[in-house]
RNA sequence: GGGCGCUUAGCUCAGAUGGUCAGAGCAGCUGGCUUACAACCAGCAGGCCGGGGGUUCGAGUCCCUCAGCGCCCACCA
């Protein structure tokens, strides 16, 4: 029954442009989302569907609110996870020295040593795979029922994004908001390249206490605790705290270094603590970044060993810089130690130290906290080089309040937020030692003697852009005088993919490029996306906005969980527990895929359930069911309107309706798919099990026959038709293959483009009945929960006397108050037809206040009536 | 070390501003081929709402505290 509906209607929205922007609105009749672009190179997991669900039953409810709903879809093929891909894919490698080589194809199979290639081959083979990915992406989400405009798609690394981040870039260093500078980095060995604080992740390793002796200028030990003794010979100080009595006599003396017999000063710095290891520290350049703390804020000398492949540069010992009282000793042990790897220098020096007496005891193992680049697997290491930064630092006031104008969904959210702007550490490294990305537009001359003056950068003309300086020749020169005195070369780097990923509001709204839609869609109302990225992409997006358009990049941003596995543990690749969506979608289909979505709260973590599936797969199969007995009973004429319910258990079911309506309407605006899609279920259960049962006679009419209908059978049929139509606009956007069914067998257009049903449009139906308006407030019981808790009744006993459903009820008696009897009598027809019931008798509850109400059925051809 | 979230029936979870709040759905059990639906329907059973203390006439619901679980952040000596 629900088998092929998702290719059907698919190919239908598509035909019919049913989810197509249309720019006529203004900002205002705009419902504008800032899509996640899905990074193409990985791998689809159910993850995805979870949270772009979420996105999509909030655009639909727009969209049926009558918005014009912008709701584009970007991909993210820039950085390093494409670059990984392509690798292996074709079995290459990028060498930026290479030049481009149009003739280039990659071989079938792939190589099994990588064949070294130019930027340009290699960015062509990025392109080439992500074109292929990004396929099997778009079928996924229109196999789910996305309702995006699949006219309005980008690329990170496509030609508008590269445009739109150069031209921030060039504004923001014209502005003085970039900046660049040669300064101790964060750096990958393994894939040779800066990384940023919003990168780093910190591992547990183990590690070793190794105690070392230095000797004081009255003849003393100092002896300080570290875990890199390896770099021993970058040592420019030792620092205590300013209050350590114990060191107070030192500080400002200086001690020889161990090995190496480099006179170093003794410093007081805050950041020192007393109760860490001996209480005083080596600082070196640079071991971690507290050195580079103490180092710039104490301006000690520079002494730097690792080199950015990861092991310990040649040193001059006696040279300027690396004075020393042995040089010959300090050349001979560091001898030892250069070229290798910071691990094997470790494990070298520990063993010289051991030698000379100036360890102290035995290295004391520990754990403790290790930086890493978030995708690498070594530690990462301090090295200079020279970086393009963007200025956060001096932003952190603006962006706090921004963070509190943001509406957080669910609230709780905006503390994550708010505790990374505040721990921010430096500014924002925006530059990646990398191929795949977009490049800076920058050039640098060259001087006389061929060395670059990068202080006098050449920027590219905007209106140029994007540009490559790789194969672009800046303006005034041409390609010959690349890489010549007195020519120039281009700026070697790529962009972060944040600081283009930062600028997803301004690709997607086509900013600059059509400034007549960016006007209509920017600020966006939305931004969904993970937790896990507050820091990185919701972070950056709003710094990026703040500084070129001074102001939030959307109202609103919804934080959507993870997805854990069956057994409620974070997916991962490693642990081989990645669930794949594809064949859960075949399994169940789309709209059961989607309705255990959406029952996933806001920012909550939800395990992947196949049983919530089969769940939303019966409620799919209900929806189809329900419709079309609904259908069948409304007959051929003309369907009736509001006014011709009558009835008061059908005007009751419609005032339940109502309220059900304003409760999702009142969720959806928070944001909260979840309970509107529960409040249409709960209602829509109890539709079937209860109204539909007690009208299903009565709807079809006495007679039967054409014009003869009563009031009653066309009451019925008013409410049927008026409550299927809402509540198949209620599920539209939770479940949109098989409420556009449904709707399409009495309906032209969509359910989809179908106005989100209203108070207004229910009415009130006791006013329309000509009775009681005042009557809201005091209800009393309502006419369907009296018929309902009636015909409850007469079910128990017949499940009790373990009969059918269909058996006869000879006489049903029920004895309550007045009130209630009243109510109950308005629906007796119905409740008698609906329970078989021969004769239905009613007994006012007496005054004796022990008395209680009761309802006795006694079945026809049964043995013992009960109560 | 700091912060955030969670702890309610076997399982997954709802329970605004404290007073029908002890709920739903799965699973379980008992029945029924009821002319929309057997991938269905009807019914039943199920919990001292993590522990302790406090505020209150009254607390899953507010405060304190303890214990688990999860996540985020943190300067690697």
């Amino acid at each position: 029954m629900l088998d092929g509906l998702e290719a059907k209607w698919d190919a239908t929205w598509q035909s019919e442009g049913t989810y197509r922007f249309d720019r006529r609105a203004d900002r205002a009749g705009v419902f504008s989302i800032d899509t996640p672009p899905p990074t193409v190179s990985g791998s689809l997991h159910i993850g995805h569907v979870f949270s772009y669900t979420h996105t999509d039953t909030v655009a639909r409810y727009q969209r049926m609110q009558g918005k014009d709903v912008y709701y584009p879809m970007g991909w993210d093929d820039n950085g390093l996870p494409t670059e990984r891909r392509v690798q292996n894919y074709f079995g290459v490698r990028c060498d930026p020295t290479l030049a481009h080589d149009p003739d280039f194809t990659p071989q079938d199979p792939p190589p099994d040593k990588p064949v070294a290639i130019s930027r340009p081959n290699f960015v062509a083979l990025c392109e080439q795979l992500t074109v292929a990915d990004e396929k099997v992406f778009e079928t996924l989400w229109r196999t789910l029922g996305l309702s995006v405009d699949w006219d309005l798609t980008y690329a990170t690394i496509g030609e508008t994004a590269r445009r739109a981040s150069q031209r921030s870039f060039l504004h923001l260093l014209r502005c003085g908001h970039a900046y660049q500078h040669e300064a101790p980095t964060l750096w990958d060995v393994d894939f040779g390249t800066a990384v940023s604080q919003a990168e780093l992740e910190d591992r547990e390793r183990p590690g070793a206490y190794h105690r070392l002796a230095f000797a004081a200028e009255n003849g003393s030990r100092v002896e300080i605790d570290t875990t890199r003794p390896e770099l021993l010979p970058a040592c420019v100080a030792l620092v205590a705290h300013p209050d350590d009595r114990r060191y107070q006599s030192l500080v400002g003396t200086s001690v020889l270094t161990p090995l190496f017999g480099v006179s170093v000063p003794v410093v007081a710095h805050p950041l020192a603590e007393p109760d860490k290891g001996t209480g005083i520290a080596m600082v070196c350049t640079f071991g971690d970044t507290t050195d580079v703390t103490w180092w710039r804020e104490l301006r000690l000398a520079t002494r730097t060993i690792v080199g950015r492949d990861g092991r310990l540069e040649p040193v001059t010992w006696g040279a300027p810089g690396w004075e020393s009282a042995d040089p010959e000793a300090a050349g001979r042990v560091y001898d030892e130690l250069a070229g290798r790897t910071v691990r094997q220098a470790q494990a070298r020096i520990v063993e010289l130290l051991a030698d000379s007496g100036a360890m102290v005891g035995e290295p004391r193992p520990i754990t403790h906290p290790v930086k890493f680049f978030e995708k690498g697997e070594r530690p990462l290491e301090i090295v200079s080089s020279r970086q393009w930064f963007i200025r956060t630092l001096d932003l952190r006031p603006q962006l706090l309040a921004r963070g509190d104008e943001l509406e957080w969904h669910p609230p709780y959210m905006s503390h994550r937020y708010r505790s990374w702007v505040e721990g921010l550490g430096s500014d924002w490294n925006i530059s990646r030692q990398r191929y795949f990305g977009v490049p800076f537009p920058v050039w640098y001359p060259l001087d006389a003697g061929g060395s670059p003056r990068y202080d006098d950068p050449i920027v590219a003309p905007e209106d140029r852009l994007p540009v490559d300086p790789s194969t672009d020749a800046p303006p005034g020169y041409r390609e010959a005088d690349r890489g010549m005195p007195g020519g120039f070369i281009g700026d070697p780097d790529v962009m972060d993919t944040w600081a283009t990923s930062s600028l997803t509001p301004l690709i997607a709204g086509r900013w600059e490029d059509d400034p007549d839609l960016f006007a209509r869609v920017f600020p966006m109302d939305l931004r969904p996306q993970a937790h896990d990225i507050i820091r990185t992409w919701l972070f950056s997006s709003v710094v990026r906005s703040e500084l070129e358009m001074g102001c939030l990049p959307w109202a609103h941003a919804a934080i959507s969980g993870w997805v854990l596995d069956p057994d409620r543990k974070k997916m991962s690749k490693s642990k081989g527990n990645v669930v794949t969506p594809l064949p859960l979608l075949e399994r169940h289909g789309a709209d059961a895929v989607r309705y255990w979505a959406a029952s996933g709260r806001p920012g909550t973590d939800t395990a992947v359930d196949e049983g919530q599936m089969k769940v939303g797969r019966r409620l799919a199969i209900k929806i189809l069911n329900a419709s079309k007995f609904v259908l069948g009973r409304l007959g051929d004429g003309a369907v009736p309107g509001r006014t011709a319910v009558t009835t008061p258990l059908d005007r009751d079911l419609l005032v339940r309706l109502s309220a059900v309506v304003a409760q999702a309407t009142a969720s959806f605006e928070a944001f909260d798919y979840t309970r509107a899609l529960e409040v249409a279920e709960t209602f829509f259960w109890s539709f079937c099990d209860d109204y539909l049962e007690l009208v299903k006679t009565r709807a079809y009419g006495a007679g039967g026959a054409g014009d003869g209908l009563g009031p009653a059978t066309t009451s019925a049929r008013a409410t049927l038709a008026i409550t299927l139509s809402v509540v198949l606009r209620l599920f539209a956007p939770f479940l949109p293959f098989a409420t556009e069914e449904a709707w399409r067998w009495w309906h032209d257009g969509s359910v989809h483009r179908a106005p989100w049903p209203t108070h207004a449009e229910l009415g009130d139906p006791r006013e329309a009945g000509g009775s009681a308006p005042e009557d809201d407030t005091e209800a009393a019981t309502p006419v369907l929960d009296m018929a309902a808790h009636v015909l409850g009744a007469v079910r128990r006993e017949k499940t009790a006397a373990k009969r059918s459903m269909r058996a006869g009820v000879e006489r049903l008696h029920v004895v309550d108050t007045p009130e209630r009897l009243a109510t109950l009598l308005q629906a007796e027809a119905d409740v008698r037809e609906a329970g078989g019931v021969a004769v239905l008798t009613t007994e006012v509850l007496g005054p004796d206040p022990s008395a209680l109400a009761s309802i006795t059925v006694t079945l026809a051809d049964a043995t013992g009536p009960t109560g």
